[in-house]
DNA sequence: TTGGTAAATTACCGTAGGGTAAGATCCATG
DNA sequence: CATGGATCTTACCCTACGGTAATTTACCAA
């Protein structure tokens, strides 16, 4: 362990790095140190990570974290914000792309999503961490980025609803009368993609194509399997 | 705080509590100190949960804790197999009850399910805790649980694809030729129920009823969403 | 060589939190 | 009133982990 200051400067060489004086230039050691940072918190959440966890999956100390990043929440909203931040830019320009091109809207936004995530697909579940400390920076931005995401899963829910809908049966029963009617099918949808992201994590072959398919079909047997009662 | 130790034997006087002899009877005191544990570790998650915060939540302290149910892990044990019980007990049941009566198979689960957490909301999450320990007996005891309640979400997909499925068109791309396919089904049921459960904790005054009628209006809505592509 | 600077480490501190040992406090009963 | 058995606390230990200061290592440039 520890091996000794490696000479070469790493596998990297950024373009905008200013040159080598030693190891690792500072701009690629930080990109790792956040996507390691990114997976552990994505996987166990942010009060069961260690800093010295990271570290060791990146190959330095601690102590180099806390130079590059502050504390420990500093380094959760460095996370944070580059994963929101990825995240609400694939959804937004996912969502505003042309409504008629392609495939309709729900599977278009999950391809995005896909895209977005892979390489690192625990990033998702940064944004859903229980364990944040309450009233602290990190859990209102969370809550923020969540909140982002909510607004836009709820318009587009509205627009699926509006072409979909008028076609259908008479009765106002349905289709989002009540306006928490309307939050619960947003909010739905929302925790399918977090549900369909972690079932990716679990079959980490899938790439995203493949699994923008898969999506496609549940997407057709859950409408199947949906009919009305049968009786009653 | 710290009132003095009150006489009064409690509220609950349960029947095989051996007459009291001073303070609360063990009993009534373990069954407090399941119930605020499991809301801690289902809220908060397994890590970020202070055995303090459970004890303060009680009025008790952190040694009680120990004296009763040993190491934070057994605790959490303790909590896991009871919340896991429960709910598999209810999911079994909804299932088997019958399959003509009453509404369909899954919003009888979902209303089980429902009845089995009112009063406790959180509880579910304690299956999908992310900060056990990994290789730990609680984290394998957690997975054992979870299969079994994917078990059933399985076999409870394919119960109702093979009932509404045979209807629909011909080709076979879709309908679970593939496992994959079949596994992501019943992922997504599960991954649904949580998050409805979610919603629901987010609005404490939905009562189990209600909550289930919108679930049923959610279906509906859903179907009629989900309309195959309009165009390509 | 010497100095400067970036990169990284060793050594250390403080505290929160899990866990234990040894009493308290109260009631019942012989 | 002493013995005993429940219930519950005070006082304490120890480790993991977040965080900091001081120091080392390597390169480049005058």
């Amino acid at each position: 362990m520890a091996m000794p200051p490696s000479r070469r400067a790493g596998t990297s060489r950024a373009g905008t790095s200013r040159a080598g004086t030693k190891g690792v230039p500072r701009a690629d050691r930080e990109q790792q140190i956040l996507a390691a940072a990114t997976e552990e918190f994505g996987l166990r959440g942010y009060d069961a990570t260690s800093l010295a966890a990271v570290a060791a999956r990146v190959g330095v100390t601690k102590t180099l974290l806390h130079q590059y990043f502050g504390p420990k929440q500093d380094l959760y909203l460095a996370c944070l914000n580059a994963v929101g931040d990825r995240l609400l830019a694939a959804i937004r320009t996912a969502m505003a792309d042309g409504g008629a091109t392609g495939p309709h809207t729900p599977l278009r936004v999950l391809h995005s999503l896909f895209t977005a995530l892979e390489g690192q697909r625990e990033a998702w579940f940064v944004l859903y961490d229980t364990s944040l400390p309450p009233d602290s920076e990190p859990a209102r931005r969370a809550a923020h980025y969540r909140a982002a995401i909510d607004t836009l899963a709820e318009t587009g829910s509205l627009d699926v609803l509006r072409r979909s809908g008028p076609a259908h049966s008479p009765d106002a029963d349905h289709l989002g009368a009540d306006p928490l009617d309307r939050d619960l099918l947003a909010y739905a949808w929302r925790g399918l993609a977090t549900t369909l992201v972690r079932w990716w994590i679990r079959h980490p072959d899938e790439s995203v194509d493949a699994m923008t398919r898969r999506c496609a079909r549940l997407f057709t047997t859950a409408r199947t399997a949906l009919a009305p009662d049968p009786d009653a």
